[in-house]
DNA sequence: CAACTGACCTAAT
DNA sequence: CATTAGGCCAGTT
């Protein structure tokens, strides 16, 4: 078995982002646990926020169904923006139902 | 090398 | 539902 490094978790997490399909969202915490580390939520915002492109990192949310960011730039706009485009509703609190869209990994 | 920060989560109260 | 406390670890200062 190999040894794990910081890398290999990143590109673990980042494959499981890329799996993640149009219109279902999922959370940090899922996406850790999913790649096999059930507390390394924080590291998901850390890959996603190196990768930038190449993954579709807008259907990354935080727990409570909303955009997470720094608030600076537009991000959470463009991702608000993405995000009803394939589909997926926010309600009048500017939060995704996750009893709804949250994606469950089909095996 | 120590301290602080941060695209977070869960559990307990 | 709001608040508090703890955890977890890579990057930055």
């Amino acid at each position: 078995m190999e040894s794990v490094t910081a890398a290999t978790i990143r590109a673990r997490m980042l494959a499981l982002v890329c799996e993640v399909p149009a219109g279902r969202v999922a959370t940090y915490g899922d996406i850790a646990r999913l790649a096999g580390f059930p507390r390394h939520s924080r590291q998901v915002g850390v890959a996603l926020r190196q990768v930038g492109s190449e993954v579709p990192w807008h259907r990354i949310v935080n727990h409570e169904g909303r955009i997470s960011r720094r608030g600076l730039d537009g991000n959470d706009e463009l991702q608000r923006y993405l995000l009803e485009a394939e589909g997926v509703m926010f309600d009048a609190e500017g939060r995704i139902p996750l009893n709804r869209f949250r994606w469950m990994k089909t095996l």
